[in-house]
RNA sequence: GGAGAGGUGGCAGAGUGGUCGAAUGCGCCGGACUCGAAAUCCGGUAACAGGGUCUCCCUGUUCGAGGGUUCGAAUCCCUCCCUCUCCGCCA
């Protein structure tokens, strides 16, 4: 959410912002709606007061056994007023709200402008793709025999779910716990086990709701029959790790915050029909380890730049190449001002795909879900939040298994992952080392 | 699922229709005392929103959430949510 006070003193200035991330602000229905704000609300206080102050009157007359017969016609003669202005104050005050839901982040100053992906910059790369001297093979030809399923997986659930087995199932718990362990031990995140299923008030805080209902997953309870508040299904723990700090106020020493949590996460795909369907790619269910910090706002670009190193870290260490991406404005989502990507060379592709997202929010999840601290002077002022994935599990599994297959289908487990594989070194269809 | 208790400021905890945004204690901030500290004493200390003559003043809202009664609600009524205790069931 934004600062109703950057809008109401600058909303051309605003506009601005918005339109080079593709976003066109009705800046007169705004004009409008605050005008009428304005003038109901000062209205609406004046008779507020003017209540409160007679009945203060009717108390006293009436402590001093004085007739108040005279106070109370005053009073009752406000009261079809005051009730109207009350009603409409609401009804203006809601607008407003939902204006504001609704509204993207403004993209920081050193975001490149653009209108889609294309436009995204490239900031650096790591390693080289390698060289294969035998015909390469994508994780859906090399997973087959190492049990990647497919077919069972839409046949419990529908396209885009998958069933793991074996060797394969082995190595993506694997993964999850290596990043797991690094970003607690090397990183300094306080690792978090936390809710699957959230309420509506705790993805409004993260931005997910109102306005993107379509791309998750949405819960009931059984044996209720439409009955009671509904529940979602959480697309990303940025959402669980984050809301932590709903509705409160940290002492300043307690950040920054650091949290991790290794989650599944549930999307729709709503939209994304046709995009990705072979593989596991893109799913309905992934998992995912969140990288989520809580910041003093002076901090909060030096913290991203730093998450996106700790994701970094954990590319190199799975030896995939990888580059870095400052994505444009016109591809950040809804509630970031600065995003950077990290993309994994996949070789049966040919390209570097998406597998980390790391972005900084400033206040805008903060101001949604009123998370503050107390500054130096004891006031209390909003956080930053920032989130990133270190890593996606699934994504990187595929990663693991293309770049580091060999003619045989077999795949070499990285140097740092065979701790997590009981010392062995190759991933192959009978379990058996081959090395 | 059954029975009971309860949700009040950063925390603990009073308050059962009228100067109550709220006693008291703790914590925190400032001051006094002290060479300094501790102890003690004095004073201050909620959030959010709006307005202004905008380092300050004024107004409004907020005592789990929403609705109702009333001139006036933390306090009375209704609905919902949550927490705790006991019993039952359960991984």
């Amino acid at each position: 959410m934004l600062d109703i006070h950057l809008l109401r003193t600058d909303l051309s200035g605003v506009a601005a912002r918005l339109a080079s991330r593709g976003y066109t602000l009705d800046t007169d229905a705004f004009a409008a709606l605050e005008a009428e704000r304005k003038e109901v609300q000062t209205r609406t206080q004046e008779l507020q007061a003017k209540r409160n102050a007679i009945s203060k009157q009717i108390g006293l007359a009436r402590a001093k056994g004085e007739d108040a017969s005279a106070l109370m016609e005053q009073v009752a003669s406000l009261g079809d007023e005051l009730k109207a202005a009350e009603e409409k104050l609401a009804v203006i005050q809601a607008k407003m709200q939902d204006f504001l839901l609704n509204l993207p982040n403004l993209p920081h100053a050193s975001v490149p402008v653009g209108d889609s992906a294309a436009d995204n910059v490239e900031v650096r790369r790591w390693g080289t793709p390698r060289r294969f001297d035998f015909a390469v093979r994508d994780h859906v030809d090399i997973g087959a025999v190492l049990g990647l399923d497919f077919d069972t997986g839409a046949k419990l659930s529908g396209a885009r779910f998958t069933f793991m087995r074996g060797p394969v199932a082995r190595l993506h718990r694997a993964l999850a716990q290596f990043m797991l362990d690094v970003q607690t031990t090397e990183h300094g995140y306080t690792e978090c086990y936390t809710p699957y299923v959230v309420t509506a008030e705790t993805l409004r805080g993260t931005g997910q709701l109102p306005k993107f209902e379509a791309d998750l997953f949405a819960a009931k309870k059984g044996g209720q029959e439409g009955e009671g508040e509904a529940l979602y299904l959480i697309p990303t723990s940025e959402v669980t790790l984050t809301n932590v700090v709903r509705d409160e106020i940290v002492p300043l020493e307690a950040l920054p915050i650091k949290l991790t949590a290794h989650t599944p996460c549930f999307r729709s795909e709503a939209g994304s029909y046709g995009k990705d369907t072979r593989g596991m790619i893109r799913q309905h269910q992934f998992d995912k380890v969140e990288m989520v910090q809580i910041v003093h706002p002076d901090r909060s670009y030096e913290a991203l730049e730093e998450m996106v190193g700790h994701a970094e870290a954990l590319l190199r260490k799975l030896e995939l190449p990888y580059r870095v991406m400052l994505l444009c404005t016109g591809d950040m989502g809804f509630g970031a001002a600065k995003t950077y990507d990290l993309e994994v060379w996949l070789p049966a592709q040919g390209t570097y795909r998406e597998i980390s997202s790391v972005s900084n929010c400033e206040a805008f999840q903060a101001r949604r879900m009123q998370a503050r601290f107390r500054n130096a002077q004891g006031k209390t002022e909003l956080l930053h939040t920032l989130n990133g994935s270190g890593l996606a599990v699934g994504r990187t599994l595929v990663a693991v298994l293309e770049n580091h297959q060999r003619e045989d289908g077999s795949v070499i487990i990285p140097e740092a992952l065979r701790p997590y594989m009981g010392g062995e070194k190759v991933l192959a269809a009978d379990g058996k080392t081959s090395e």
